[in-house]
DNA sequence: TTGAAAGCGCTAACAA
DNA sequence: TTGTTAGCGCTTTCAA
């Protein structure tokens, strides 16, 4: 037995299609007494409106796509937690494109999601090219963009405000008497790394730390590269006292690193993450690291959304929302050793 | 200026909108001059054709469903990647919906998900009720389980052999030497636990394990229940040599609490998880465990709805796939301590 | 308060 | 090889 459509439901009930489309709708004009039978039908016929063509005559999909990098980096789940809960709360359904930190899967999401209708989409890729992301979409959707701003195309941005919380970081570190510290980045081309690089140099500056370039170096943000960055540089005669990494994934490859060079943490070596990734907690020693928002990334990016549905169209400075990161402060830094300096 | 629509295309090209339609579905009756004459079109008009209106017509979305317990274990994010990308490969995109454990999120995913069509449906989430899984969708719509068999409803499934993991584990520490050996399990209705609880009696029987019942115990699958059972389990008299988790996060949990109540892993306590989530490698002592093939699972998946479009229809007994787990040993079992027996 | 009818943009018989 | 036509299932004027 096919499923019932609305046309079935008015027979049923004996009424117009219009009528029925009034009370499934909630449409105020309906005779009570009139709503009532319709409702009756509709339970009797087990009657679901077909989406599709509801979408098509609305012009309103009721789905939001959502690319993301990478789904196994811890960082990203928080961030789809806060966008697929607070889709849900505006019926929201979610697209989920993960183009895996590979160019060629990237291709295929930007194709798929392309082709398809979608309200709004929400892009936390930084390696997305800015020239894709015209095509990734229809010229009408509005587009939120994580952690990045856009030079060309208006689009909304939500971000956490990088400088703030590397400079607490090295704050944290210069006040335990650290004065050489290195950075180890992450994915050269993401505007995040950039800002957080150009902040721990001037910050460096602004303390009075020399940081030679050989202690500036960036690695695949994940544990390994993370772990091989950190052997390289403790491969070198003078070691730094202190590491600032592009994330927990990193920093927890140092951590390791230095375990395997029987280096001590944090008596020898003190290292800080950034994310506060659930693992961050976990790991021995715990870690110290700049939280980001994850999740309210995530949230914030739907109801910036929501606001270009109720025609807050984006302003020719479109909105930018900044959210803050904060310092936690753990197991993994210590007091610079005495005479390191 | 409103986007080029099918028919736009055909007045351009001088040809009717059948031909276009043809065109650019790759349809091989098209002449080759008349085919070029509209492909130049497309371009100059720019036309992408509405996946709202071809759905409507075809009964295709090109979408699937996929219904997860909780995006920031784990666990999930490796089914997720291996059912995006594998989708990907068939140009299906995924629908995500995340219960979050809750049942109220979870009846949300329910609504949003049985309104929208898809083309099929992928649910691994352990929680969900029967019964709930018929309101999911229309009745037309196929739909494949991960790690769980319905008594009812003729779906598919595709799972993971717990019988064979939990034999292993348990061979393993029997090889070593322990026989006092706790289980902590997670959700009690999951039937995962469900197998994992009746083989692991099972297996003790068979090796002559006595287990009294109060180390039999169950937590939420999360690293703060494994710890809180773990430390309810330490405080009692008598202390196990063994315990054999649910999954990856309880163990690690469970070895917090041992470090925190002085007890030495492995050395005085062997610990076996269930998973081998990334983080199961790196924490220390890195984590022996029940490797699950998590991106398989969601790979497999995938393909058994694919079986299910090309009128594989599922037949009086639908298609269970069963894959097999691994024991991973790492560094959190060791030989049971002399004289503890 | 309700109904009739014209779309929404595309596909797929069937006919030519 | 191409065109005509009738939907796909719902919404929304407009008129009654």
């Amino acid at each position: 037995m096919r499923a019932a459509r609305l046309e079935d439901v008015a027979a049923a009930a004996g009424v117009s299609p219009a009528t029925v489309s009034r009370v499934i709708n909630g449409r105020p004009v309906v005779a009570p007494e009139t709503r009532e039978r319709v409702l009756a039908a509709v339970q009797r016929l087990n009657f679901r409106p077909d989406s599709l063509a509801r979408s098509l005559a609305t012009r309103r999909t009721g789905a939001l796509g959502l690319v993301i990098a990478d789904i196994t980096n811890p960082f990203y789940p928080e961030v789809v937690r806060g966008v697929e809960q607070t889709a849900a709360g505006y019926d929201l359904s979610v697209l989920l494109y993960d183009t895996a930190e590979d160019s060629e899967r990237e291709a295929q999401s930007i194709r798929l999601l392309g082709e398809r209708r979608v309200d709004g989409v929400i892009v936390c890729a930084a390696r997305l090219p800015e020239a894709r992301l015209a095509e990734l979409v229809r010229p009408d959707t509005p587009i939120v963009l994580i952690n990045r701003r856009l030079s060309h195309l208006p689009v909304c941005t939500v971000e956490v405000d990088q400088e703030t919380g590397v400079r607490e970081a090295l704050l944290h570190l210069a006040a335990l008497g650290h004065r050489r510290i290195a950075f180890i980045g992450g994915p050269v081309a993401s505007q995040v790394q950039q800002r957080r690089l150009a902040a721990f140099r001037r910050e460096c500056r602004n303390l009075g730390i020399f940081t030679p370039g050989r202690w500036i170096v960036d690695a695949p943000p994940t544990i390994i590269g993370g772990k091989e960055a950190a052997s390289a540089l403790f491969a070198r005669d003078a070691r730094p006292g202190a590491i600032l990494a592009y994330n927990d994934l990193i920093a927890i490859g140092a951590a390791i690193a230095a375990q395997e060079a029987g280096i001590a943490i944090p008596a020898e070596l003190s290292i800080i993450g950034h994310d506060d990734i659930p693992l961050a907690g976990v790991v021995h020693p715990a870690l110290t690291t700049v939280r980001q928002p994850m999740r309210d990334l995530g949230v914030q990016a739907v109801l910036l959304l929501q606001q270009c549905f109720n025609g807050g169209a984006p302003a020719r400075t479109p909105p930018l929302i900044q959210l803050a990161p904060r310092l936690i402060v753990r197991a993994s830094t210590a007091p610079a050793q005495a005479g390191s300096e």
